[in-house]
DNA sequence: TCACGGTGTTAACTAGGAGAGAACATCTGC
DNA sequence: GCAGATGTTCTCTCCTAGTTAACACCGTGA
């Protein structure tokens, strides 16, 4: 039996390489050297417990998978089309203000919409005094998807999503998962992320993200 | 969040306690010194990877128990249908312990569910792992109520609804209204609140409860 | 064409800690 | 008493985790 520890480079730059981050920007997120990521990757070098233990958290899978030998290679590329502008911000939760408020209601049609990148927007569902909150309805068309350059996203803080209408294909690390009506999940944004509408019909869903007040 | 790389050495020594295994005789298992397992498990130092792996091994445990705060390994997350059980605690965000996942995917027929009051029911959207947090569907019988004493109850935090289907009453200090399908509403739970079904179908709601991030 | 930003790779180096080895203080049971 | 377990705490060494270069390779745009 060969060692699995062999198969830690190979295995992290493989699902690294999935969730379509560069090198260097897992080196900037662990705050060590790219270069030495390079290493840990051909296998030239090892980690320590904690960059390790960091570097899984990171890529969103759990620590014994870096030492399976392989896993199966899933496509999931990407497909870029006709370029629309975003509204653009680091962070969901900074997409509105924070309001002083203690009680808000809002009615359906009565909402502040927010358009991103190609047929997804984002309506207040309540305006929040908490600075580190925002509760929304999503919208995704069909075709739509977080990021049209297909890369996952990640910040700090915590997500949850109930599905009300419509499908949305969600990847969470290398986790894949497709959402339907009344489907729910939570998770730790600071994985990386992506939302596709791949069916017919535009994808409607309860959101709230909120973050931990956390610093880097 | 304190770092759970802490918490590898005590965790170590209870699962090799666990095992009956000395500590010179995983020593000279892994053939290692013994005084360095001693180390480890006082987190006097750290162990490479490659030791951590075979330490695992050892011990027949896949590594990512080792990161994990304290005991009851257990890895069942609760999977089973709908467990009923009689919901009385002091803030709706302890209804649920907390798990471990950093991602957690519910489907509609396999909620964890709490049964209160009076035709009142809760079921979990999502395992967070987070403390503070708690993500659910809310379920009002007709005639249904927070309080059966009519009472109006405060906590910590905040609470955000969007409400599904039916109608709920909602009182928020000496606010009052009327939620139907699509409204939505959040508000900072110190206020004293109340909400009732006075319609003639069931209410059912997204809920989020979250609280000060108040550690406890 | 060159410049510039991105990507991943390698070499040379260093500081810090992984791990050794001894001596320590307990407990048994003979 | 001694001989054998147990776990702990020193001190010390040498290896290596992680650095800072500089490297070559794209794209893209002016």
């Amino acid at each position: 039996m060969k060692d699995p520890i062999e198969y830690l480079g190979p295995r992290l730059k493989e699902i690294r390489l999935k969730t379509g981050l560069s090198l260097r920007e897992i080196a900037r997120q662990l705050d060590v050297s790219p270069s030495f990521v390079s290493q840990i990757e051909n296998g030239k070098s090892q980690p320590s417990v904690a960059t390790l233990y960091s570097l899984a958290k990171l890529l969103g899978v759990p620590v014994d998978v870096l030492f399976e030998a392989h896993g199966e290679v899933v496509p999931a590329p990407t497909k870029s089309s006709a370029e629309v502008e975003r509204g653009n911000f680091e962070h969901p939760m900074d997409a509105w203000d924070s309001s002083r408020a203690r009680i808000s209601a809002v009615n359906p049609n009565n909402r502040s919409v927010i358009t991103m990148d190609s047929g997804v927007t984002w309506e207040r569902l309540a305006a929040t005094s908490e600075g580190s909150v925002n509760f929304m309805e999503i919208n995704y068309e069909p075709g739509a998807e977080t990021n049209k350059t297909g890369e996952l996203i990640f910040h700090d803080g915590f997500e949850y999503g109930y599905a009300l209408d419509g499908e949305l294909e969600v990847t969470i690390g290398d986790l894949v998962l497709q959402l339907s009506k009344g489907h729910s999940i939570g998770f730790d944004s600071s994985i990386p992320h992506r939302f596709r509408n791949l069916g017919k019909s535009p994808f409607k869903g309860v959101w709230f993200v909120h973050g931990c007040g956390i610093e880097h």
